[in-house]
This record gives C-alpha cells, sequence and structure tokens, in this order.
DNA sequence: CGCTAATGTGGTCACGTAACCATAACTTAC
DNA sequence: GTAAGTTATGGTTACGTGACCACATTAGCG
C-alpha cells in the first residue's frame, strides 16, 4: 500500500504538503504542486479510507434498509436515494432485511454509517431499539402515513391517495367499486379507511374487499389474480376495482381478461404506485403517482440534513401523489 | 463517543483486558470478564469501525455494481450475493452503473471496499483502467460467456443455453421458430450463434430473428411485445418463438394472446432467466432456469477467496442451466 | 529601511484500535 | 524448594490521516 509518506519521498517534499495538495488548502508553490501531482499519478496513490474516516468523524456512507429491493417501488425509490447520495459524495449499502433476517441489524447499526434511510416501516420498532442511547444515529424513514412519533421521514398520506382513487373512480360514474388489498380491521389499514370514507361520503355502499393478508411483492401479481377470479366466479357484480397497488391491479387486469370480459368497457381497474409495470400492461393502467424517485432524494437530503446538524430541517416532508390516467378506467 | 478507555475506566481495569473480553481471545478472569461486559451495556459501547479498518487493514464490506438493480435478473442474483456476504460478515455497497455514471467509477474503486463484485460485463474494460497498479482490488464477475482473460468469474455460456433452448423447441416438433433478442453480427452475440446453430444442426432454416438493439429491463416487455406484433402482422408464419430472456417473452405472449391466437397451442414460447414473472405470466412460461442464487453466493466465496489468498481458488465457475417445463411450449 | 502581511514548508499530535511485550502472581512437577 | 509453565493484567506501539502550530522566506508599503 502507497502511504502519503512515500508520495511525499518521491517528490521530495513533507507529507504535510502532499496532504495541501491533495485536500486542496493552505499555500503550495506551483512547481511543488505540479511534482506531487505527478508522484501522486506515477505512485497510483490512493488515500487511506480508513484513516480518513477515523480523522474525521465520518464514514461518507449511508445504509439503506428496505424489506425486498426486488420490489420495483423500492428499487425505484433506491435510484433516487443513490441519485442524491452520489450527487452529495456519500455512497449507500444495501439490505433486505426480511423477518429472518431481523438478527442482522445489529450488524447494520454498528456498521460504518453517518446515517440509516428506513424504507420499511414494519421494522421501525426494531430499529428504534438498537437506536437507543450512544446508538444513536442519524435516521430518516419513508412512511406511508402522517407519523405521530417525533421520527424524521418523508411520508405519502395513503389514506388519503386511497380516497383520490376511489373519488375518481365514483366521478367516473362508478358505484360498485371492489377494494383490492390489505385489510385488518385492528390495525385500521389507512388504505382500507381511505377507501372506505370516500365510499361512505358519496352514499356509496361499501360492496366488498379483499383481506387475505398478502406475502410479499412477487406473491402480489399472483394475489390479485387469484382475489378477483374468485369473486368472478362467485358472480359478485362489481364495474370497478380500486387496488392499493398496482401489482395487484396487474393481477386483476389478467383475471378479468381472461374471463373474457373487457378492460376498462366491462369493468375498470385503478391503481397505486405507479412504477414501471404500468405503462407495459395491456390496457396500460390507470394509477396514482407516487414520486419516488423525489421522495428518494428528499429522504438522503433529509438524512445528511440531521448528519450535518442543519438547523431548517423538515421533519415530515408529504410527497405530492397525482392521478395518471392512462387506458384501464371507462369514464362515464 | 464512548471509547474502550472510558469503557476500561468505568469497569475499573486497562484499556487491554477489555480488549481481550471484545475479541475474546487471552486470559480474562470471569468476574473481571463480567463487570467489564456490564460496563460495555452500561455506556453502549460499540467498537469504533474506522479504527478496526485501520488497524486490521479491511474493511469488511464489497462493492456491488450492476448495470440495474430494478432488473430482477440482477436482484435476484444480489440476493444471493446478500445471503452469501452477511453469512461472512461482510456488507455490501450497491452501485447502479449507468453509462451517465461512468465517472462514479473512480469513487468506487476509492471506495472503503476489499473486493468488488461486477454483474454487468459491459463495464469491464473501464473497471480494468481502473484496477490496474496500485488501485488493484480483488474483483469476481459475472459473465455470459467462458472468459478467455484471466479475470475470476462466475459465468453461464449463453451461447449453450440457447442452443438447448432451441433444441427443446425442435424436438417438440417445432420447425419455424422465431429468435427474438438482440442480434448484432459483428459482435458475434452468443445468443444468436446458439439459436443459429442449433437450427443448422437439425437442418431447420433461420426464419427470421428480431434484432433491434435493447433498452433497460423495463424497456424488455414492450420490445417483446412490439416485436411480435410487427411479426404477426406481416404475416409471419412460426409457431414458436426463442427469446433470450423472460421479459422479452412475457412481451410476447401477450402479443399472441391480444392478436386472438393461443399460446400454446398456436404459438409456443420460451424464455431464458427464470425470473419470478415466468411464474406469474398466463400461461406460465417455460424457460431456462439460470440459478442466480446460488451464481450470486459463488461470486462471493470466489471473491472472499481472493481476499483471503485461497490457493484452491477457482478462476471460471460454470453455473448450471436446467430447462424448466411450464405451460408456454406445446409439444407435439 | 524596517515593519507587517502574505506565502510556503515541515514537525507534531490525536483519532481508537489490535497486536505484541513485559510483568506478576499463582500452579504444577520433580 | 526451585524451575517451568499457566493464568491474568497493564503498557506501548503503529496503522495513515488532517488539523494545527512553528518557522522560514518573500512581498508590499510608508
Amino acid at each position: 500500500m502507497v502511504t502519503r509518506r512515500e508520495v511525499a519521498e518521491q517528490a521530495g517534499v513533507s507529507p504535510s504538503t502532499v496532504s495541501r495538495v491533495i485536500n486542496n488548502n493552505g499555500y503550495v508553490a506551483e512547481d511543488v504542486r505540479k511534482r506531487i501531482e505527478a508522484a501522486i499519478a506515477e505512485l497510483n496513490y490512493i488515500p487511506n479510507r480508513a484513516a480518513q474516516n477515523l480523522r474525521m468523524k465520518s464514514y461518507k456512507q449511508i445504509a439503506c434498509l428496505t424489506p425486498s429491493i426486488s420490489n420495483p417501488f423500492y428499487s425505484e425509490m433506491f435510484a433516487g436515494i443513490e441519485e442524491m447520495a452520489l450527487e452529495k459524495g456519500y455512497s449507500l449499502s444495501l439490505y433486505n432485511i426480511t423477518k429472518e433476517r431481523r438478527n442482522y441489524l445489529r450488524q447494520v447499526v454498528e456498521g460504518p454509517y453517518d446515517g440509516m434511510i428506513l424504507l420499511a416501516p414494519y421494522e421501525l420498532s426494531s430499529i428504534m431499539d438498537f437506536n437507543k442511547g450512544a446508538l444513536k444515529m442519524p435516521l430518516s424513514v419513508y412512511w406511508d402515513r402522517p407519523e405521530k412519533a417525533d421520527i424524521p421521514h418523508v411520508f405519502v398520506d395513503m389514506e388519503k391517495v386511497m380516497r383520490q382513487s376511489v373519488e375518481y373512480l365514483i366521478e367516473s360514474g362508478h358505484k360498485e367499486i371492489i377494494y383490492l388489498g390489505h385489510y385488518d380491521e385492528n390495525q385500521a389499514n389507512p388504505r382500507y379507511k381511505g377507501y372506505k370514507d370516500a365510499m361512505k361520503a358519496q352514499g356509496v355502499p361499501i360492496k366488498e374487499y379483499y383481506k387475505k393478508s398478502i406475502g410479499t411483492y412477487e406473491d402480489k401479481l399472483t394475489v390479485g389474480y387469484d382475489a378477483i377470479k374468485v369473486l368472478l366466479g362467485n358472480g359478485q357484480p362489481f364495474t370497478a376495482v380500486a387496488a392499493t397497488n398496482d401489482s395487484l391491479a396487474a393481477g386483476a387486469i389478467r383475471a378479468i381478461i381472461e374471463s373474457g370480459k373487457k378492460v376498462p368497457d366491462d369493468i375498470s381497474v385503478i391503481g397505486v404506485d405507479n412504477i414501471e409495470l404500468a405503462k407495459i400492461v395491456t390496457p396500460t393502467l390507470t394509477t396514482m403517482n407516487i414520486p419516488k424517485i423525489e421522495i428518494g432524494r428528499l429522504l438522503v437530503k433529509q438524512l445528511l440534513d440531521q448528519i450535518h446538524n442543519e438547523r431548517k430541517m423538515e421533519r415530515n416532508i408529504e410527497g405530492e401523489v397525482t392521478l395518471i390516467e392512462r387506458e384501464s378506467v371507462k369514464k362515464n
């Protein structure tokens, strides 16, 4: 390994002067600078990162935790995170934190990171346990609702989003609207609440909903397909499906088409997320766009604000959701 | 920040003794160990990672470079990489290296990593440029053919895979088989070569192929759809499609079904990769399984063998590919 | 000319750790 | 009883860096 000292010897100066060239501060004569730069190039010198970290008390690294990077929603958000982080000179460690892998959390929290971004709300309590006392590390979380607890986060109010989605269907003339998504009476799922509120507000009776617990992302396409297939088999009458995400919606479309009905002429489908899939399915999917790239960038910004002790940091940032009208909803 | 010294004072011993407890080497009296462990817990002491890295001359971190983590092929491979890396006590930094982001390569190579895994062959030359002389860092590459150059890699021989895929179609009674994938006469694309050889060997005339350059993963579903739609519109007669990956195959299926024909009764489709999508489309996709998790694990193993100077490291490891028969190919 | 400021360079130190060496007390063995 | 080992602990050092201080030398200015 080449050190600063060797570069200094090669250039016939002291290590201090080499430092000044590298960090570009203090006075250095022009010819000396040239000599040192030549020595650096010749010896292929790279500053030792561990020594820098130790001296600067900073790693220039961020840990990013997600339940599954193969979920396109998270991988797109990660793209935004990466973009901003690289711009700011930070690099990213990625962890897929599944339930079986909780025991690696300690390794993450004790790792060489200046801060942590969390894309999975369900792990929050475990993280907070670790993140007490001396373990405390700046943290920024993506959340699906405004958070009461005092954790800096970027959120999308899913209750509102679902309400808007259902309102759009109602405005388009639909009355018999299926809720396709996870449902849990006790947890008061915000997505279900949004659906229910929109239906009630318009005096539309809540017809049906799908409440089977939903597994990984990969399952979702199957789950949406299976659920709608069952409902169609039951002879359940409905003209629209409001899915809580695009993967479920895509599965629903597949089930409807397979049954011989047409989307959107017979049954309309709306999703949430606007992942790439939404542009690819036939018909293309009308959905609520969640600005994933922008949210990713905001998460990094919020985290770096904490790391750098910015006073004007926003603790609760709301992502702006917009309706993307494509082909899967029929307007009467 | 709590240091080893403070723990030592709290426990009434010297820092050396604390080290011995933490690293679990040397002699420590049982009661002293207890006292020290109590002090560590009370003060929430965590060894400083930067100091450890400096002292040990190792980061316990691996950089993983891929063209796009949102490509399910790579994200599944990443899952295997992560699994093995965490087992071995290493964590992973992930970089999406797109063309515009080449200038970040230097940042990667100079980063706090003990080694590098590369999932994108096309970047190899840039990496090798950086990876000369003092910059040299252990490297392990996933490649789609046996590599002549002396770079440790895990590979799948795509020429062979494609040949097997086409042979399977021919054995199933097909003669008019469309090659759906990237094609470039000059580059002698191994996938296309495999297709061509299989066709020739069976005396089947090469009927047609799709040669438009293919962009990102997200494009592929559209590209496959568009290409087959054009061919069907042309009245081009064919009974089977051999796609170079599952995404293209899925697009093809969509185009065929939309045209009113049936898969596999009218037209059979086979893919390569066996990503999750293959199980989800209707009909489910017959494809060549590439053992992505296993390849990921092997890449890490191979890399760590280099880092630890294992003598018995294998430089060229071949991944074993198998046919997965599902519903999209009709056998006559 | 003489005083202050600007420019240029080298020396020293601490960051927190793991490895090594020194030392001391206590065992064991003959 | 003493030499050799075992157990237990503390002290010292180096890893490579960036910040700081000390000290030259030169430039600017009345």
